[in-house]
DNA sequence: TCTCCAACCTAAAGTGACTGTAGCTTATCT
DNA sequence: AGATAAGCTACAGTCACTTTAGGTTGGAGA
């Protein structure tokens, strides 16, 4: 029986987001000591760390949540959870081109700023817009909506 | 003299987000009509394009006011600008390879699911973690805290 | 002039996924 | 028995908005 402290070092959590977790419903409701302290066994360390993993995936809690419930039975098919995956896919691969114009847009106006002067700095008339290269709107692929 | 929807139409935001930007201080309270609804001019227009520009860029709202500051004067070095610039260009970066690495991940997971039944799913097995390969916590960099 | 209604207003609460704080209690070690 | 690390609850705070509720204004058509 681990305490919560323990269990948070095993998984590689914060103490604080156990007992967050329990608190949203993803884990149960730990046993306690007579003192009303949590004490944790091997099911809490796997499904924690279940979640622990769906969140480096990017998945949300919400998404977990269906998650876990389809790994606990072992019935069934595993549908949901590949289509989860792939809509998950997508989402980091928006994401990612966003970020990847960004990058782009930041290191033109980075590398073109030679200036040292308010006045003349590209870093700043980059932000003002009042420029066609790939410092403008375009940069971003247009999305308005995301 | 623009309504707040004509020039949220003409920058391309939403009314309430011009609200907000004015609540937290970003722009200047606007001047009002004798009904109290607000009214603005080029100046308006150009405060909060650089605002929204900046935000495409991925700036927080606190360093956008810095660099409003920054650009209203224009006498003075424009250091703090490229410096923040830098900042988030470093940032950007470690967000896209900690993104890439979710991608890589996630199609692993979702190439090796063959299967249609929970018991043997790739993709539920790779969310435990009971595996060596790509989807283990080294896909992700190790990166603990970020 | 009257009426209508889209567009405006404020204040406050909600979102997601935690993190931090205050003030108290428990478990364990010596 | 006393010290103290670690635990407990409840609630506020974070970021950048978004949503909701309930009321008011401005301009256009009849």
């Amino acid at each position: 029986m681990l305490t919560i402290g323990a269990l948070a070092r095993r998984a590689g959590s914060k103490v604080q987001t156990i007992r967050y977790y329990e608190q949203v419903g993803l884990l149960k409701p730990a046993k306690r000591t007579t003192g009303g302290q949590r004490r944790y066994g091997v099911d809490d360390i796997a499904r924690l760390t279940f979640i622990l993993h769906s969140r480096q995936f990017g998945f949300s809690l919400d998404v977990i949540r269906e998650l876990l419930e389809l790994s606990s039975g072992s019935q069934g098919s595993c549908e949901p959870a590949t289509l989860a995956a792939h809509k998950q896919l997508n989402a980091v691969e928006r994401h990612l081109s966003l970020l990847f114009n960004q990058k782009k847009a930041l290191e033109q106006m980075v590398k073109g700023c030679t200036c040292d002067v308010v006045a003349s700095c590209q870093v700043l008339e980059g932000l003002r817009g009042h420029c066609d290269g790939p410092l403008s709107n375009e940069a971003f692929g247009g999305q308005n909506n995301p």
